[in-house]
DNA sequence: GATGAACAAACTGTATACGATCAATAAATA
DNA sequence: TATTTATTGATCGTATACAGTTTGTTCATC
């Protein structure tokens, strides 16, 4: 129990969790949380661990934290404090800040002056935005895939879409979410543009935010289904056809948030109250 | 003269320049390139200053050292000392790692470990790549803008005209190369979708160094006419011409670029030797 | 005169420490 | 009881110092 008890005096990321008067073993379910959010032990539980002894490289921190937020692990307006990564990750705060002013350029953390690092809450034009540019390139994307179908590019479409029926089937909630996610990454990976399979993960992460944000009480954004039909196109070639289904498919998404409700768990209270 | 003394013992900078034994007075304009390349005074210039009390900000370095690429001041290869940054710039080296490490992110910079940042030299691969996201970017991009066009948007695309010909007229290349990047820059901003504006700045600053790199001795990339064409679309509000034309303009940048000469100062002995 | 090794300088990468700032709590007052 | 003010604690921002690595140079040797 009191394995935990470098964090049991932190504030912070509780901030949409119980608000009042968190117990000791309060504070420690949160303290496990986090460490099952960024996949790593506590320094203190990997006593008697020696695989890893190295610690984790920039690259890494980021993509376990992407991780965390699209698994909806790390909600929006989590504040991310340096020194409990820094604990966590096993690493100095230098680097912890490099990683997240790293995430800030991305989008995905938002930095506030002398307060520190929270997980972004994208306001209803960003959202805008993120879809617009993601109608731009996606659906040119899967057209050109289209063009040069070959027998790899089939397999791994269908591996990814047989992972995503498995999740589906063992109802992995987490696990459907990300697979989601990763087959638009895995089209631009397949694409060989280092490119936009870079700047897709980044609006894939802020789309994870925004659904997370606006997504409306009638379900799940994304469903399986579409991406079959997607796949489909490109395995026969028919780049038109995928093309449009893509449209249709990120319209549908964005269709099916509600914008209205802005900023919903961390809304502003002086302009809610007409002030 | 002895102004500059502090750079007097700099290796690195002169990758691209003189190559063999710099004199003093070379090395002293080496110093003076820079100054003027970041547009800030050295500090020792700057007793007599009062305004610029303050240091610059984080946006304000990175912009600076954007401009001073986008106007071929710091050409692909350059050492970026953090050392020396941080004594030009006034704020200390956290900072300059700050700022070079976004760079990096975005592929203006290139970071070595244990050896520093470079200005980046974009391979022939990469060069493709960006311009496959700027085609599937930027024709669209002129496209919804033509939809809504409105007086104050011609007002703002005729008086960038007016100033790309005026640098034009009084043969004023540098500005002349800042202001055709600058056009692009401008159609997202009047697009008002503000993560477009950032990943064509990024586009645009790497497009600099792809045409430094790459560019065919015969000739200027982006010749102010296909500006002139296609702001006259937009404003007639013929979205189809103007993405055409844009796609046009795109497409003859990057056909008068010569990949075969890969990174042309810093090569791969290795690969060259058939190794 | 060319080659290879040892040395020295420069620079980066990281740790540590301290001052500044903000948020929350507690005390004091109307 | 509600509001304001002072205090405290947590956290960020930055300066400083040092260790590790790489690079350029010098010197000895073949």
């Amino acid at each position: 129990m009191t394995l935990f008890g470098a964090f049991t005096r932190g504030p912070a990321l509780y901030k949409f969790a119980a608000p009042t008067s968190l117990t000791a073993a309060g504070d420690a379910a949160v303290a496990a949380s986090w460490v099952a959010a960024t996949g790593l032990q506590s320094p203190a539980a990997m006593q008697a661990d020696p695989p890893p002894i190295r610690p984790p490289g920039h690259e890494e921190m980021v993509e376990r934290i992407m991780l965390a937020v699209v698994e909806r692990r790390l909600p929006p307006g989590t504040k991310l404090v340096e020194d409990r990564l820094a604990g966590i990750f096993g690493v100095n705060r230098a680097r912890v800040r490099a990683v997240l002013a790293r995430l800030a350029h991305e989008g995905i953390v938002t930095l506030h002056a002398n307060r520190g690092a929270f997980v972004s809450e994208p306001s209803a034009e960003q959202a805008r935005e993120v879809f617009e540019v993601r109608r731009l390139l996606e659906p040119a994307l899967v057209q050109t895939l289209s063009a040069r179908a070959e027998r790899a590019l089939e397999a791994r479409l269908n591996a990814h879409l047989q992972k995503e029926a498995e999740a589906f089937a063992r109802a992995d909630q987490r696990a459907l979410i990300r697979l989601t996610g990763e087959f638009h990454l895995l089209l631009a990976e397949l694409a060989g543009n280092a490119l936009i399979l870079r700047l897709l993960r980044e609006m894939e992460t802020l789309t994870s935010l925004i659904i997370y944000l606006y997504e409306s009480p009638d379900l799940p954004a994304c469903r399986g289904n579409d991406h079959l039909a997607i796949s489909a196109a490109i395995i026969e070639g028919d780049g038109a056809r995928a093309a449009r289904l893509m449209l249709a498919h990120l319209t549908e998404v964005e269709a099916g948030l509600d914008m209205r409700r802005a900023a919903p768990p961390g809304f502003d209270l002086a302009e809610a109250l007409g002030a």
